[in-house]
DNA sequence: ATAGACCTTCCAGTCAATGTAAGGTCAAGT
DNA sequence: ACTTGACCTTACATTGACTGGAAGGTCTAT
């Protein structure tokens, strides 16, 4: 498939998937007319990376995420590791993330949502009564 | 307190502080020496920019965020409403982090961890039996 | 066969930092 | 009082990850 359909499938820019192919993240099949020609894998790859971007991953630990797909000859003791590793990362980010989405529910359910200015939990929240 | 300070109370490079301050994201006090003088809520501005950036917010959206702390004379109204869309984004997260969490799982517990090359979950991860 | 929507490469610009240089400030030790 | 070293300051350059635009080739439809 050409890159407008991979975008539109991975929700990626085809800008953004040339350059991921630049830095040799995800390099398609080339038809005979030059143009660049994704598979069901591919775009995997893509969907995949979006979504580790959209999370706050670096395109490096992209990098280590692609090699769990790439390298078929790395031990899997190997890809077994990395994975662990990176869903540890993942729980961190759950953590935090429910963290925020925390500070941010006080914040709605503590305002009353009427047109008055003061707003008691922003008091709280911007150290007034800081417990940590 | 002095920037260093700042740096470890937010997990935040002092440059990256630098810069938030240079793009109006938080301005801190100057002592008489000129030394930025950073407070509680300071602080806990920047620890929440930290998380945020981290989970892949832009800094746009943390501006909107900073503006829930920082616009005493806004409306709690818009407030809430801003603070609810934003809580929409960290569903949204949510769900994707959830969703990659599951993809790496599956990729920790079929792989069987040994030395063996051949790992069953990487021929379904990279899209031979793709059911999206 | 020509218009319009696609694709190509290449080079420049942006955003969010990060590195480096040159110099001022502070607290401790001699 | 002076110096050493860890801290702070600004200013300018560089990086990483895109993003935009130009100049041109390809494909599909009328």
């Amino acid at each position: 498939m050409n890159i407008g359909t991979a975008s539109i499938q991975s929700d990626l820019p085809a800008k953004t998937i040339r350059y991921y192919e630049e830095i040799g993240l995800v390099s398609p099949d080339r038809a005979m007319n030059g143009y660049r020609d994704y598979g069901d894998a591919d775009i995997h790859k893509l969907r995949f990376i979006q979504r580790s971007r959209s999370l706050g991953f670096s395109i490096d630990e992209c990098r280590q995420l692609m090699a769990l797909y790439n390298d078929r000859t790395r031990a899997s003791r190997d890809v077994k590791a990395l994975a662990k590793s990176k869903l540890a990362d993942i729980d961190r980010k759950l953590n935090e993330l429910n963290s925020m989405k925390r500070t941010l529910s006080d914040l709605v359910e503590k305002c009353h949502g009427t047109d008055r200015p003061d707003c008691p939990i922003l008091d709280d929240i911007s150290g007034k009564n800081l417990s940590n």
